[in-house]
DNA sequence: TGGATTTTCATTGAATACAAGAAGTATTCA
DNA sequence: TGAATACTTCTTGTATTCAATGAAAATCCA
């Protein structure tokens, strides 16, 4: 991530929104300041200033009086989710495709790498972050600053339901996640052609498709077994 | 604002906020730590936490080793600010339309009775100040946490650009205040009638009557003055 | 024994003290 | 006189200490 050269903070600083983003801490986790400012040899003082940057872009949540905790994931939000990420996930292409820079569109190809990479190694969470990573870019190519609050606070929880849902074992979701990485280049080639119609469009079908992933998780197709054949459960 | 409660913590973060909406303090304005916190009484350690949280707000920026400075209102914000505007303010309207408890509309309608106080006393900051919060009021009555960080940075901007822009002497800009409250009072309607799509127009129609606003002062009428009569300026 | 109250302990919040770094100024040398 | 460098001062960043607050446990009384 982008800080990681200023010294220890920025270092704790990325480990913890790596920890969140791949669900290594749970939504609703409670964080400990004396044990982690111990932990990465800095004091509470810079550790807390810490937890309100990272509040402020979403990670956690400070309730004052009792420290912080891992931002909640609710059904509300998921409910918010669904309803805003279309709109700001087409906006953001379309202004990508406008304004990327040559250097953008090069960093944008080496973390489609990573990204397929990771999708070989089966690594669940690399996956997740290098996913991250690639629309990470596609926001800073868009440039717009009204705009990126809303999409960054996105992609956080984006990374997360990802995880949450995601089962290997499902043949299913392993072919997605291959068409994800297929419309990760169609919408790099799209930007370097500047064809901005082409990339809200991708957009939308990129996010249809990541929907699709979420609703095999929720609605699930029936086990069918024939009645009878199940234990009964006491009341 | 919300948070006044919390002793002299939150009384100089809404200070600060609305000195900043207000363009009491202007963008890129820096502000020193020691003065601060000597003339709130209160030290540092917890003036540098707010710092952090109006900069993760988008009120402040914060360059490592250089302290805490206004945020910057350039050329190019205003280009992101015209782009995004239009899509957030009518998604949220939306929204406040599906959503807004009657606990909120008596809000709403509220603040309205405010910004009307403050139309009447020709106050220019009290009258910014009054109608970011009726907006701020639909952005809870909306409650998508996905929109709402870039809405309310959306919020910020608007009043500063509102500020910036209006001139009481233009007759024009006067009427437009009093069709502004008119719509306010549109929208407080189609809110309470959970008309969300008459609450998206309505949102369209108060964003043009705002961009007019800014347009009439970046671009004037001309100054109809015959050739020849200006004084001529050196080279 | 159950409930309320007080006491204790742990954790957060704020202030002070200290260290590191940046900016500005003066001095030196070409 | 001009540029470079060293020194000084001011500002920011971090650590430590102290105070206040909240949670939990123990005690007391009914």
């Amino acid at each position: 991530m982008r800080d990681a050269v200023n010294g220890r903070k920025g270092e704790l600083s990325d480990h913890l929104k790596a920890s969140i983003l791949t669900m290594k801490l749970r939504p609703g986790f409670d964080l400990d300041e004396a044990e982690l400012s111990q932990a990465f040899g800095i004091s509470r003082t810079p550790l807390r200033e810490i937890f309100r940057e990272l509040a402020g872009e979403g990670y956690l949540e400070l309730r004052s009086g009792r420290g912080a905790r891992v931002s909640e994931l609710s059904h509300t939000t998921l409910r918010d989710f669904f309803l805003a990420a279309p709109m700001i996930y087409a906006a953001i292409l379309r202004l990508a495709a406008q304004n990327a820079t040559p250097e953008q569109i090069e960093m944008l190809k080496s973390s489609q790498e990573t990204f397929r990479t990771a999708l070989r190694s089966g690594d669940a969470a690399a996956r997740a972050l290098a996913n991250n990573r690639f629309h990470e870019i596609t926001g800073e190519m868009a440039g717009n600053v009204y705009l990126l609050p809303s999409f960054y606070r996105l992609l956080i929880d984006h990374a997360r339901i990802g995880m949450t849902f995601y089962r290997p074992q499902n043949n299913q979701m392993a072919q997605n996640l291959n068409s994800a990485s297929d419309q990760h280049d169609a919408i790099i080639a799209a930007i370097e052609a500047r064809d901005s119609e082409k990339a809200a469009r991708l957009a939308d079908e990129h996010w249809q498709l990541s929907r699709g992933q979420i609703e095999l998780f929720v609605m699930p197709t029936s086990l069918d077994v024939p009645l009878g054949t199940l234990p009964q459960t006491s009341a």
